[in-house]
RNA sequence: GGAGGGAUUCCCGAGCGGUUAAAGGGAUCAGACUGUAAAUCUGACGGCUCUGCCUUCGAAGGUUCGAAUCCUUCUCCCUCCA
């Protein structure tokens, strides 16, 4: 892959290269006149001011924002903290609390961290719209707001749904897109990218953008990625998400606990393999060939992205032993527990340890044969352990801790 | 401003004076099985000093032997009319 726009005059090849794998590319020809300019192209994405935690979801947007840095063009990586004090309706109907400036500064300073194990940090400028929004008077407000109808917000998939559910719709949330696409104008933004469910608040960003009389950006919309739930989109407030800054187990677990059928839409999206090979794995699990087999070489290959090679092999082998074969992980946390009268029982033992919740799920799980203490399955609820033991106790077959128990 | 409808345990959603910690589904967790933390099946799923006790059905009061269920006030949401 070029990393000069010099040496990479050929805008078909270009553009045929930033249209695969994206979802939509509007309008394609105003982007191959943009590309023929042979600029480099002011390239906008925005992200929420609260605390990254980035996922797999985001680095499918990522790595075509990658793939156009490499191209020589420019990131724009926009923090939206001014945005933030509304938060994208989600359907949800719920705003969220204003961050302060320092949450606002230490998050950024989080996505740093993260963003950029993907993306170019010689191509990459950080943006907050709080740096042109906090200028903006009521006076601007009300002239942005008059570009909308509230017809043509409703038009809005999600705020569409909820006004014919019955749900509320706070007035300030039809700023957010208005806000969102202003972004651009205030950017000059060339293109944007985003999830498929963001395309209404880019091509917000198209008409303000001729509004306030700038050639409009053209929209870039990526796939989102389903969860590991199979059912919603992957997201941090669902759980249902693989972290980028996950250890490399975990990775490498919650990849393996995706449905078979899953992986298929998983390797379209994150992996760097090709088109044939994908196709070629696929019509093997087709044959009889062990899909988990298959679902490895996925995990492999995400963890060794983040995490290096060793780092995979490493979690392969102890996810091997661990859940094929049921041997105890070398390393678990460490606890230590207060015998208050002498002895504990099993279910303080549990809640302090943290291997549970609350002594009711402790007592559960015990009931339920969950409860291990050092790989023997603790059947009787009442049991006392004495000060000085150290025992290893299980909740299940992913919860372990080496428990002291002190006096 | 007027009339009506609604707020239930993580989510959706039943219940409409006692047998209700509250149906059903989802999510989650556990067990079995297995080719995996897949799939499938079974079970659990408010808390605690756990054969019992305590707290929960938007909030606060009230009626009653007894309330998520009835009454009053309040908060929020929706619909229609203006």
């Amino acid at each position: 892959m070029s990393t000069n726009m010099q040496q990479s005059p050929n805008n078909t090849a270009g553009l045929e290269l930033i249209k695969r794998g994206c979802g939509e590319l509007l309008l394609e020809n105003e982007l191959a006149q943009k590309l023929a300019l042979n600029r480099p192209l002011r390239i906008k994405a925005g992200f929420d001011p609260t605390a990254p935690d980035l996922h797999l979801g985001h680095t499918v947007l990522l790595n075509k924002m990658r793939q156009l840095q490499d191209m020589g063009h420019h990131a724009l990586f926009l923090i939206g903290d001014f945005t933030g004090m509304i938060g994208d309706p989600s359907g949800k109907n719920s705003t969220r609390p204003p961050l302060s400036r320092e949450q606002v500064l230490e998050n950024a300073q989080s996505y740093r961290d993260q963003v950029f194990k993907v993306l170019d940090p010689e191509r990459t400028e950080i943006v907050f719209n709080s740096a042109w929004m906090s200028q903006f008077t009521a006076a601007d407000l009300i002239k942005l707001a008059a570009t909308h109808t509230v017809a043509r917000m409703l038009e809005r998939d999600d705020f569409n749904k909820r006004y014919q559910n019955n749900q509320p719709i706070a007035i300030h949330e039809f700023l957010y897109p208005l806000v969102q696409g202003y972004d651009s104008v205030a950017l000059r933004a060339d293109m944007e990218l985003g999830g498929t469910d963001q395309k209404f608040n880019l091509l917000m960003g198209r008409e303000l953008q001729k509004h306030y009389g700038q050639p409009p950006q053209c929209v870039l919309t990526m796939p989102l990625l389903v969860g590991l739930d199979g059912v919603n989109k992957m997201s941090k407030s669902l759980g249902n998400y693989v972290g980028i800054n996950e250890v490399p187990k975990e990775m490498f677990g919650k990849l393996m606990s995706i449905a078979d059928d899953l992986m298929w839409r998983y390797f379209e999206l994150l992996s760097f393999e090709s088109m044939d090979t994908i196709a070629r794995w696929r019509a093997e699990a087709a044959e009889g060939r062990n899909p988990r087999d298959i679902k490895v070489l996925l995990a492999q290959e995400i963890v060794t992205r983040f995490h290096g090679a060793s780092a995979a092999a490493a979690a392969l082998e102890e996810f091997e032993t661990r859940f094929r074969q049921g041997i105890l992980p070398q390393d678990m946390p460490e606890a230590t527990v207060i015998a208050i009268d002498g002895s504990i029982g099993i279910a303080q033992l549990l809640k302090q340890s943290g291997l549970v919740t609350s002594t009711s799920e402790a007592l559960r799980m015990i009931e339920q044969g969950a409860v291990k203490l050092d790989s023997t399955r603790v059947s009787d609820k009442a049991l006392l352990l004495k000060p000085g033991i150290v025992t290893i106790a299980q909740v299940g077959k992913r919860k372990f801790a080496r428990v002291t128990v002190a006096a």
